[in-house]
DNA sequence: TCAAATAAAGATAAAAAACTCTTTTATATA
DNA sequence: TATATAAAAGAGTTTTTTATCTTTATTTGA
């Protein structure tokens, strides 16, 4: 098991590929995203099916349709994608599955986590979807495999 | 979803647990156990069986019989009831869940979360499992709800 | 206005994780 | 040595996550 979950981790893969990849404008199709991050298509339509309803990508059908990601969406982090698809357990949640842990109430642990939890969510609020087009145009970085 | 499964997160608390409780001598059964991390029971012997073949814990059958851990165990890190139970993928793995993510083909988040996967590791290697069995007796931390 | 393209939606299936119940084995002690 | 106790082991069941397949709705453009 990941940090995130394997739907969250298509999700955030696939974003980053369609902001690539429509990053001159056009759309790109759903097996076209499927394939270029390596994913299992019908099971991903679902997710960008939901991405697309909370708008963090946007969608048109019909032919030369497919999913593109306009400015606005670029702009926003990717803790949207990631609470969208995993909700904000993995920010707010205690590392021992504790549900009342609090400052006043907390495990073991709970400091020590909720520095780390903290990071991961300043990492993620503080990075926009749409930083990445660069380096994956460039071929620095990699979607798939 | 937590950063660990919900096994790994019962398994720490329940060694937590043994460990307060048996840290003046004696051992502890598997349902007073269950009942003080609130975790359920039969679920629980499964994890503790398995804790106890990789001698993270330890236990004895039969009258007066239950888990314990000894002198050696307790000063044994926390990555290891990590490691025993959900592997090192979480020190390890991508965060974008590729499988050839790496220094040389890295994903557009490697070197972000390979710094708090590396934080995570370094809490749970530098903590020890007996740490913890004052503030546990002291009440000042939780380990059910 | 019809056909083709494409995402959306619905229904189902497979796999993994979480949880439960029953039987067996080891140990202490009466 | 018989009995009671407690963990170990085995064999399920349920729930959640991941994945697939089919049908429907929307859009374009010939």
């Amino acid at each position: 098991m990941g940090i995130f979950s394997k739907t969250c981790e298509y999700a955030i893969r696939a974003v980053f590929f369609i902001a690539h990849r429509t990053s001159s404008g056009g759309r790109v199709g759903i097996k076209e995203i499927a394939v270029g991050i390596d994913s299992p298509e019908h099971f991903l339509a679902k997710i960008l099916q939901d991405l697309s309803r909370r708008g963090i990508v946007q969608s048109v059908k019909g032919p030369n349709g497919g999913f593109y990601i306009d400015e606005d969406s670029l702009k926003r982090p990717l803790a949207a994608i990631v609470e969208a698809v995993d909700g904000n357990g993995i920010f707010t949640g205690c590392g021992l599955g504790l549900k009342q842990c609090s400052e006043i109430n907390p495990c073991p642990l709970h400091n020590e986590f909720k520095n780390i939890r903290n990071q991961i969510h300043h990492l993620l609020e503080k990075t926009s979807i749409g930083e990445f087009k660069g380096d994956i145009n460039l071929g620095i970085t990699s979607l798939k495999r």
